[in-house]
RNA sequence: GGGCCUGUAGCUCAGUUGGUUAGAGCAUGCGCUUGAUAAGCGCAGGGUCACUGGUUCGAGCCCAGUCAGGCCCA
């Protein structure tokens, strides 16, 4: 006869939960049913009149789709909003975008070309809010909660009244002065260009070795007490001789060695000061010979500060020491323009010197250059007069074509020059020493070496060019006098203010000069120009714009969290224009987080060659958002975050052990009686839905925790604590590695296969299987919630299968229970001899003495005091055995052979008593009396 | 070229003030189970702690340099 199939007498694990999570399908059900219910908001109601924790939200560009740097970043954020939240806390989250800008301007008129400014402002208003609806859908999908219906939006026009209030401030306070620097200028346009707009062309010019005489100055500046020879000449080389006439300066490298050298041509003999390096080079190209040994021979710093004559003006260049001089070609002292170049500019700034550059719009020479003869000469063809003038001089070295890519205007194909134009600057200075010292004492910086690089952009950094010759942008509130005197004033910036917020900021594209004059109350004849202001200034003052005047928010915030670019960028931006408004620093925690890398730490560049897909929506379609978001959990985003396939591939394998675990947790639970009795009967009749919430009056009897349950239970706690610690430390990749490990380790393999026995086969309603069943309960509860931040669609859609009416995400993190660590500190030592028993009972296996470990009779040698303090019948349940001997001994072993018992044809396991009974011979003791319970009084 | 940072098993991370044989999860291999089953359990293998030198009785950890990578600047 067949053995009797006890399998419909066992209590086995019902769910509903499915395994199979089918996140690409499920998610988006679970985000219109927190649409409907008003998720977010309700959130924020729950949380009325808790603390507050700001973290405010640096705006992204509208441009483009969602990227995984993108992802990481919100997601990052929405794991703080959340675990703040779930910490008790009321954490709002107002989410921006960044709207003005080149990167929009330049899509737009690249499309369709010579628009008016206006029509581009309007183009570039709807491409802006065409892709923050793009990427409002792309973070919503990825379960980023937050108030996406009003977002801030920086080409708002309350927002870019900010701005310009920000700006009055700014000008109340002596703050922003006028002062020229060289941008890219296109002569064929007239106008400024960004360096997206600059492409390169082959072409030939003239270059030409100068020779500038020594004059004055210091002629023994030599550390070692050399003098410089008489008649010694600096040798300089420039492939734009136009600029000559702008020259200020000459600079050096103050390291590489310099030599004075005599040199003979055609019978003409030259002393001249160049680079030891370059004098092969200045040779071939010119046809000079060396006579003799260097007159001379130092470093570049010995010759700091002396002067020499300008080749045909009548003024002198002076001597700088630069550290962008190199030594590849040229002479090794470089002919400095201020007016003329970026390096060039930088340096005559910091020397003081005057940012000459005699050129108009049209590229063509002004009577600033000194030159009569070149007075409205186009510069490149002004190159040749020039090479005369130098000849005439006597100092021309040499002339030769030189063949090289050089930049051109994208719109009208002509050379590009470098070429002065008024801006507007913000005077750094002013701010600088409290800037550093709000980075130092006024904010915490995560990782902690941050306050190292901020202070070190802040100690370096330039004053702030705040004026661009763009159109996409709020205007630059300067007006002119009919002088063309320009016009800085706080109170009428704040009437435009008040005027851009009621009509938007193209009232000052859309009315003319004298219309907007009179708007504003200024004279007659005042004139505007169509200048913006940087962005920067736009979402560097978002702490006021959004923030201080939000009715949920506060300045300054608690937090900001941006990618380390962000140190030079927004946190600095902001940063300056606080502490000029407020004299403070916006924020309190700055964080920040590292790039997206490749699996070899490469970087993945956006308009490089990196073929694999790095959209965002990508993976949430084909793995599902939790996964992405598990990923932004799993990293320690402080460093370079990588990213590969591969990594979805492992996480995939952590999801379903996670998801698994959760849904045999439900499944144990089915018939727990919580909750209104007839509510727990109802639910288990008919379905194995049911609820969860702690009840404590619905258990009639008190649970006796046995060994295991004590110890998960203290596992339990030490997790929660541990998951707090690290929520509240923003370190999500150690909530990872602790909720994996504690599903992984203590409840698959440990706690869930240990009572599986009591789980299955006990009596239904065993105090030891209610026990299993409250702790379980309450790791599930716990586990949903620590989970939530996370996995924020899987974590509620578990929770759901446990409660009929709330999110998780409306719940609070568990607190921990205090439970002490005694259980603890003994399964530490039964671990050990877990241990030692897997290994005997795997050398029996491989003998083919055993198959199944239940077969096995274990003969424990123990050494150790927790096997005397805990029932031998707790101690074959931790290890799983069926047959288990205790010998005290000093050193730790184990012996496996064959169980002689009989095998329980219900339990498995094998039993002594096992073939005694009467009624059940296939049954043991316990299976029998559950069996017999079971069929009752008929 | 300069500033800030990073480099521990195939992958992601631990590694306390320097102190036994450098840990975990996943992956891999070999088994077991078929009552979590497109699951579950056990055991095993896998690391010159980027490299070189130094300090020290002793270095993954401290110091210097090199290499590789990232961000920012030039």
């Amino acid at each position: 006869m067949a053995e009797r199939n006890y399998k419909d007498t066992l209590n086995l694990p019902r769910t509903d939960f499915p395994m199979k999570a089918n996140l690409p399908a499920r998610e988006p059900e679970l985000l219109k049913k927190w649409n409907e219910m008003g998720l977010y908001q309700q959130i924020q109601k729950a949380r009325e009149g808790h603390e507050l924790f700001v973290l405010h939200d640096g705006p992204p560009f509208a441009n483009g789709d969602v990227h995984m740097g993108t992802a990481l970043n919100k997601i990052l954020k929405d794991l703080v909003v959340k675990s703040q939240t779930m910490l008790g806390k009321r954490a709002p989250y107002v989410p921006g975008w960044d709207c003005h800008g080149l990167p929009i301007e330049y899509k737009v008129v690249r499309e369709s070309r010579d628009l008016s400014p206006l029509e581009v402002r309007k183009r570039c208003d709807a491409f802006a809010r065409k892709y923050v609806d793009i990427q409002r859908q792309q973070f919503k999908r990825l379960g980023v909660l937050g108030d996406w219906e009003h977002p801030y939006l920086t080409l708002d026009p309350k927002y870019e009244a900010e701005i310009l209030r920000a700006f009055a401030v700014f000008v109340e306070k002596d703050l922003v002065y006028q002062s020229k620097k060289p941008v890219f200028w296109s002569t064929g346009a007239q106008t400024a260009l960004a360096e997206a707009e600059v492409e390169y062309q082959e072409r030939d010019d003239t270059s030409v070795y100068v020779k500038f005489p020594i004059v004055g100055g210091k002629r023994s500046p030599n550390a070692s007490g050399v003098d410089l020879p008489p008649n010694t000449s600096i040798a300089i080389w420039t492939t734009t001789p136009w600029t000559l006439p702008a020259n200020l300066a000459i600079a050096v490298d103050p390291k590489e060695v310099y030599v004075v050298q005599e040199f003979r041509r055609d019978g003409v003999a030259e002393t001249l000061l160049i680079a030891d390096k370059l004098v092969a080079q200045f040779c071939a190209n010119t046809k000079f010979e060396p006579t003799g040994e260097p007159l001379a021979s130092f470093p570049g710093a010995n010759i700091d500060q002396i002067k020499a004559r300008h080749p045909f003006l009548d003024r002198e260049a002076i001597v700088l020491i630069a550290d962008f001089v190199t030594m590849d070609s040229g002479t090794g002292a470089v002919h400095i323009a201020p007016g003329h170049g970026e390096d060039d500019y930088n340096l005559g700034r910091a020397n003081k010197l005057p940012i000459l550059s005699p050129v108009d719009d049209h590229g063509k020479l002004t009577d600033e250059a000194g030159v009569p003869s070149l007075t409205g000469k186009y510069v490149f063809d002004a190159n040749g007069d020039v090479v005369n003038l130098l000849r005439d001089h006597g100092n021309l070295l040499g002339a030769r074509n030189f063949h090289h890519s050089y930049p051109y205007c994208w719109r009208s194909k002509t050379p590009i020059i470098f070429r002065n134009v008024e801006q507007f600057f913000i005077r750094i200075d002013e701010l600088r020493p409290r800037a550093l010292e709000a980075i130092h004492n006024e904010v915490r910086w995560v990782p902690a070496w941050g306050e190292n690089r901020i202070a070190g952009t802040v100690e370096s950094r330039p004053d702030w060019v705040i004026s661009r010759q763009r159109s996409w942008g709020v205007p630059l509130p300067v007006f002119y006098s009919p002088e063309g005197k320009p016009i800085l004033d706080a109170k009428v910036i704040r009437k435009l203010a008040d005027l851009v917020a009621a009509r938007g900021s193209n009232i000052w594209f859309e009315l003319s000069d004298a219309d907007l004059a009179k708007e504003l109350g200024l004279p007659a004849g005042t004139t505007k120009r169509n200048d913006t202001i940087d962005v920067w200034i736009d979402s560097g003052v978002s702490h006021q714009a959004v923030c201080a005047l939000h009715p949920e928010l506060r300045d300054p915030a608690d937090m900001y969290l941006e990618a380390t670019d962000q140190h030079r960028g927004w946190f600095q931006s902001s940063l300056m224009t606080s502490i000029a408004l407020k004299d403070r620093a916006p924020y309190k925690i700055c964080v920040t987080h590292g790039f997206v890398v490749d699996v070899d730490g490469k970087k993945i560049s956006k308009s490089g060659t990196y073929d694999k897909p790095m959209d965002a929506g990508h993976f949430v379609g084909k793995h599902g958002a939790d996964l992405v978001r598990l990923w932004a959990s799993s990293i320690d985003y402080t460093d370079d975050v990588p990213f590969s396939e591969e990594m979805f591939t492992r996480l995939g394998d952590t999801y379903r052990r996670i998801r698994n675990t959760l849904r045999i947790l439900l499944g144990n639970l089915f018939d727990f009686p919580v909750g209104p009795p007839e509510v727990a009967l109802a639910s288990r009749q008919s379905s194995s839905r049911h609820r969860l919430e702690a009840d404590a009056t619905s258990e009639t009897d008190p649970i006796n925790l046995t060994l295991v349950d004590r110890w998960i239970l203290g596992r339990l706690d030490e997790v929660i604590r541990e998951c707090r610690a690290a929520y509240e430390a923003f370190e999500f990749h150690k909530v990872y590695h602790i909720l994996n490990q504690f599903c992984a380790v203590d409840l698959s393999s440990l706690y869930v296969d240990i009572t599986k026995d009591r789980m299955y086969c006990d009596e239904t309603g065993s105090p030891r299987r209610r026990a299993a069943q409250a702790a379980m309960r309450e790791i599930f509860t716990a586990l949903c919630r620590l989970l939530a931040p996370v996995l924020a669609f899987t974590a509620d859609e578990a929770w759901s299968y446990a409660t009929t009416d709330h999110s998780v995400h409306l719940e609070e993190f568990p607190k921990t229970q205090d439970r002490g660590n005694e259980a603890i500190e003994q399964v530490a030592e039964l671990l050990k001899l877990r241990a030692v028993i897997g290994q005997a009972i795997e050398k029996a296996r491989q003998e083919k003495l055993i198959g199944n470990a239940l077969e096995a009779a274990v003969v424990l040698q123990s050494s150790s005091e927790v096997t005397n303090q805990i029932d031998k019948t707790e101690l074959e349940e931790f290890f799983i055995l069926s047959d288990l001997t205790i010998e005290p001994g000093k050193e730790t072993g184990a012996t496996v052979t064959k169980t002689a018992y009989l095998k329980c044809a219900r339990c498995w396991r094998h039993r002594e008593y096992v073939g005694k009974s009467k009624t059940h011979p296939d049954l043991c003791d316990r299976c029998e009396g559950v069996v017999t319970k079971m069929a009752g009084p008929r």
